[in-house]
RNA sequence: GGUCCGGUAGUUCAGUUGGUUAGAACGCCAGCCUGUCACGCUGGAGGUCGAGGGUUCGAGUCCCUUCCGGAUCGCCA
């Protein structure tokens, strides 16, 4: 349907335009903003499409009372601007509305908690109190409509691919082994609970049993785990794809083209598919992390080999990894001792380096213990220009990859060598099956329904060299989608679970849906799911997922407006067999 | 639960070594102003310095406790 005029408006503000000129047209919307010239006194009427400012001369008095922000519907005859008066900042600058007719719809706005032209400064609590004040900003409200645009664009891909939009349910059960549930209690079923999903992973992998062939949803997922800038409280969406009959590359081009499309169709600049390929291990050795920012020019190499015998005690037996920075040596010996400070800082024992000279020999704190031989393995090893710097990382295996990779990310930052105009996506795969747990028993790493690679052969033998068919999609440092082919077959799942310590029992009765369903015939099949909120937040270059998301919880997983969570009647618990014991 | 940072006017913030009546900008209220669009000018109101305790002749400032917020670690298959 389009726009029809009503007894509210003939025209929103936006579609006021020179052709309207010396008509009589009705707008409405909030004032904005009141300027006040004595004889003369301008409004400038804001809707969700954009702004007019409005003239009252002879009928000022018709402004008695009003406040900013109140809600109002003008009348009036739409005038074009001299030319010295026309405002290039709104689209409808070259008009204005000579107002006639004043109504105020709703109550006289009170006292503003905030500046609504400047809320984003104004600390997230307030903000988030009066979300519906703060939504009127325009930036924040843009941000609101660009995330409608993008969902409906992906839709529409998907749609393009094959891919059915189909829904899983909210109500359902727990599934163990992953982040907290959030808990709703049954009325009927005396003790027992429903479990909000935390993905819709069974119901999709059961879609594809099903012989339903492709997938997807713009899906709501709830973990009760504690916010982070990139990760909400309580809820968050994702735009969840399964493919059956697939292998990992169908899913890759699959996930390439819809996240490629929605970038060129939102002009953003990103290095086009297919994107890199890196295996875990890679990732790891390379940049000290399995969400490297690829923008960041500067990497890891492995250089523990050449210290293994040194006389220099930090470095002598230990992982040693290097950073090498072009042309650093210039900076100044602050900046070496603020890279020294953080790397106190996050925990390590100090922070080596070596300027190279231009005759290319060595300088700085640790050269002396440097033997010749091992500084000509490092000058090809590093390449080594004059003028660069040379760090060094030493620990032990695990600590060094994760220092290394903090350094390179600091390094970064420090010498501003980040394009942060600029995406750089990659996908991370081959992920390790298991991890130690603390007791240095093998656990799923990530998810337990991805398939091992080389299946039951592969099992048997050492359980931290089972690699799975798991990926992810990384955008400049963040996580942006994770995706498995998933394991289909319950001899190899059994295995898996015994690997883990489960029983074929205990995966009966906890992941018995799957087990069920897949003695009847499954489809070789696999997915991913992309972090809508995250996507959004990376594409509108916000630092934090609130800013995308219309009414999200705070950082303590409450709802500021409704008050949520409540305290519910004696009635409403007694109904659900549920006790609230006292605090202790 | 741990660590770090913060809490001063409606909002965003400043406040020196502990020292007179705690300031600024924006907002609000009143007055003036016919072309502004961050309008301008004049004046005014507005504060339990998060709360409690302590040290001191004297605390926004130092100490202790506590509450709240943010970042982060744990956690997030």
């Amino acid at each position: 349907m389009q726009f029809t005029a009503n007894k509210y408006r003939t025209h929103t503000t936006a579609m006021l335009c020179e052709n309207n000129i010396g008509e009589s047209v009705r707008t409405s919307g909030w004032v904005e903003n009141i300027r006040d010239h004595g004889g003369i006194l301008f409004v400038d009427l804001r809707d969700h499409y954009g702004v007019v400012q409005i003239t009252f001369q002879d009928s000022a008095k018709l402004l008695d009372g009003i406040h900013r922000e109140c809600c109002v519907s003008i009348g009036g005859e739409v005038i074009k601007r001299a030319e010295e008066t026309v405002n290039k900042k709104i689209i409808t600058g070259t008009i204005e509305i000579k107002a006639k007719t004043l109504e105020i719809l709703g109550n006289i706005s009170e006292n503003l908690p905030f500046e609504i032209t400047d809320s984003k400064s104004t600390n997230e609590e307030l903000r988030l109190r009066y979300r519906f004040l703060d939504l009127r900003n325009c930036d924040v409200h843009k941000a609101i409509v660009y995330r409608s645009e993008v969902i409906s664009y992906m839709r529409q891909i998907m749609n393009e691919m094959g891919f059915l939009e189909l829904n899983t349910p909210v109500l359902s059960a727990s599934s163990p082994e992953g982040a907290r549930d959030f808990l709703v209690p049954s009325r009927r079923h005396h003790g027992k609970f429903y479990a909000l999903p935390q993905a819709p992973q069974i119901f999709k992998q059961l879609y594809m049993i099903s012989g339903f062939d492709r997938y997807f949803q713009i899906a709501p997922c709830f973990r009760d785990e504690d916010a982070r800038a990139d990760r909400t409280a309580g809820e968050f969406y994702q735009l969840d794809m399964e493919m059956a009959f697939a292998e990992q590359d169908d899913v890759f081009n699959a996930g390439e083209e819809v996240l490629g499309k929605t970038l060129e169709k939102f002009n953003i600049t990103a290095n086009p598919a297919p994107y890199p390929r890196l295996t875990y291990a890679e990732a790891m050795l390379k940049y000290g992390t399995d969400k490297p920012d690829l923008r960041n020019p500067l990497f890891i190499i492995e250089l523990s080999d050449l210290f293994a015998g040194s006389d220099f005690k930090p470095f002598a037996g230990k992982t040693v990894r290097g950073i090498r920075v072009p042309g650093m040596a210039a900076k100044s010996k602050s900046f070496f001792k603020s890279m020294e400070e953080f790397a106190l800082s996050i925990g390590m024992g100090g922070l080596g380096y070596v300027e190279v000279q231009e005759d290319t020999s060595f300088k700085g704190p640790i050269d002396k213990f440097i033997t010749d031989e091992v500084r000509t393995e490092l000058k090809t090893r590093a390449e080594l220009q004059p003028g660069d710097v040379l760090y060094f990382i030493a620990d032990t295996a695990k600590n060094a990859a994760s220092y290394s990779g903090q350094i390179r990310v600091e390094l970064g930052n420090r010498l501003e060598l980040i394009d942060s105009k600029r995406f750089e996506i990659c996908w991370i795969y081959d992920f390790p099956m298991y991890e130690e747990d603390e007791h240095g028993k093998p656990m799923f790493s990530h998810n337990p329904f991805s398939m091992p690679q080389g299946g039951l052969e592969t099992l048997s033998g050492d359980p931290f060299k089972v690699l799975a068919y798991q990926y992810d999609v990384v955008i400049n440092g963040v996580e942006l989608a994770s995706g498995a082919v998933r394991n289909h077959s319950n001899e190899i799942m059994v295995k898996a679970f015994e690997i883990s310590g489960y029983t074929e029992e205990d995966l009966k009765s906890r992941f018995g849906a799957l087990y069920g369903a897949f003695k009847f015939g499954a489809p070789p099949h696999a997915g991913m799911a992309y972090g809508v909120d995250r996507l959004l937040m990376l594409m509108l270059g916000e630092d934090s997922v609130r800013e995308v998301i219309a009414f999200p919880l705070n950082g303590n997983a409450q709802d500021l407006l409704l008050g949520a969570p409540l305290e519910v009647t004696e009635q409403q618990l007694r109904d659900v067999h549920i006790k609230v014991r006292e605090r202790h």
